[in-house]
DNA sequence: TCGGCCATGAAACATTTGTTGCATATCTAA
DNA sequence: TTAGATATGCAACAAATGTTTCATGGCCGA
């Protein structure tokens, strides 16, 4: 009757345990310390592993006020969905007034970018760096505003590896370098929703010559990602704001760049000093003031 | 060929999509786009949802190595099961070497570049955009790999201010522009250690110009942060590599253009939608997947 | 002590599930 | 074009699923 208004079919199931017989409490508590199981796994399953009888999960979900247990693991599933980030919408968001609306905004938006972070596939991208080490060549796509972590990849991997890494389209139009993928290189394309075709593009290019195709994205069913041998994902839409963020794409190309540096060790170390000294050299740099 | 082995089953679908047959594909991709569907609703359900025959997810898994789709779908579950790493812990590993030395390196990075981005003065931000609004033109400047963050910048800026934002040194020698610099407009210069020379330059004129300048910096005692009206500060050496990172610059250059935006209102949402239109009509984006 | 009640487990049930065989449609190569 | 191979939809299949029924066992009130 007066139901603890509509909260998840969780805080039901707890609230109603206190006043149900003693195995469906058993149930219960069980259900409730592994509802992503009770999502997945078939009812059988989950009473073999509880210790109980598979009827008694039809007779919990009946005695909380579901029509069996089918209905009772919809409502789990239906709680425990992924928030859908809507891509594009979110510029509609009701704007907060005030004065501080806007530093409100910002906080916001760098806590979500923060909160983001961690989330990234270290071993991913530990993997597709090692790729990136063995690749005689290195392409790089990034359009639009991906252009400028593209950009970014491409200036710190060329401080150590500067004739082996090109950015695609960069001197003329992209075309002209599709053609010129080999199968024992590697190609980086970087992009999100919505995706351009020129970023498709590239990819496709990519597996056609059987070069190594890493995908920077933020989502595993971006177009590009097809055929990709490595897939290193960020979250674009998690911060709020006009436009989708960048700031994880541009950890994942660091994070990337540090890796492959890594691993050409002395190598590699040798070519980036020669490479400052030459900066230096020709007073690229500017002497910090005493 | 040698798999990369240890990815997660959407990047093996991903990857071997390409070279399957038409419905398989077709299926493959709604799998990737609806992972959390396939992971808790019936294939019969997905299939009609996906408008295919339901013989074909039984067929794509084993065409990409599993014995069914069963196998199929407990890979997704084991892959989508929600990790009891707590995302803040600061894990106490000590491991330097080994074989997840380069995992090790990349989880430090992220997790100090997430610790920077909070400490951004959003205040400050905020205030910057003011003046970015109230500016006639706004010139942004960036040299070395501190162009990715000026190009960004300009990129985000331009989706609302088409003719009043420019790169500096972007059509010709940056000279060219130093002297086009006015009292009514803003120029905003990007760098941190080592300083180039050009980003210095491009300061003092703005300086002598009278414009307003808007430093991003990774301190306040960066020689372009002289005579600056606003100093934004981000983290660059905060994060262990072999080069500065760029996530804080990237998140301050992103929250700058955001907060310029919502300043801009009903006219800047008007300009966006424009150029969001225009790039739809010349089919520069690539339709999502059905 | 007895009798009614409910909780509980085992087995039988009708569905639904994933799979497979087959006939047709489509594509590829010579 | 023809021949061979492949891809695809349909329908039937066995296995597994959630549910129900029934018999049993324990509990409390008379």
């Amino acid at each position: 009757m007066a139901e603890p208004a509509k909260s998840s079919p969780l805080n039901e199931l707890c609230s109603a345990l206190p006043s149900l017989p003693m195995r469906l409490q058993e149930v219960g508590r069980f259900v409730a310390a592994n509802d992503y199981d009770a999502t997945t796994r078939s009812m059988r399953d989950l009473a073999a592993e509880a210790g109980a009888d598979p009827a008694a999960f039809t007779r919990l979900a009946k005695a909380i006020g579901y029509s069996g247990w089918d209905a009772l693991r919809a409502a789990l599933t239906e709680a425990r969905r992924p928030s859908q980030t809507s891509p594009f919408s979110g510029r509609a968001k009701g704007r907060r007034h005030g004065p501080h609306a806007d530093v409100a905004l910002i906080t916001d938006k760098l806590e979500a970018e923060a909160a983001g972070l961690p989330r990234i596939s270290a071993s991913s991208v530990a993997n597709a760096a090692k790729t990136l080490h063995g690749a005689k060549r290195i392409w790089i796509a990034g359009f639009r505003s991906c252009r400028s972590v593209a950009e970014l990849l491409n200036y710190e991997l060329r401080l150590f590896r500067a004739d082996e890494v090109q950015i695609v389209g960069g001197s003329g139009p992209d075309d002209l370098d599709l053609g010129a993928f080999r199968a024992d290189e590697a190609v980086v394309v970087i992009g999100f929703t919505p995706y351009t075709g020129a970023s498709v593009r590239v990819a496709e290019a990519a597996y056609r010559a059987g070069a190594t195709l890493i995908a920077i994205a933020d989502s595993v069913a971006a177009p590009m990602a097809e055929g990709a041998d490595h897939v290193l994902l960020f979250e674009a839409a998690s911060s709020p704001g006009f436009f989708p963020s960048l700031t994880g794409a541009i950890a994942i190309a660091q994070s990337l760049a540090a890796v492959t540096f890594s691993l050409g060790g002395a190598t590699a170390k040798k070519r980036l000093q020669d490479t400052e000294a030459r900066l230096t050299a020709t007073s690229i740099y500017v002497s910090e003031k005493g």
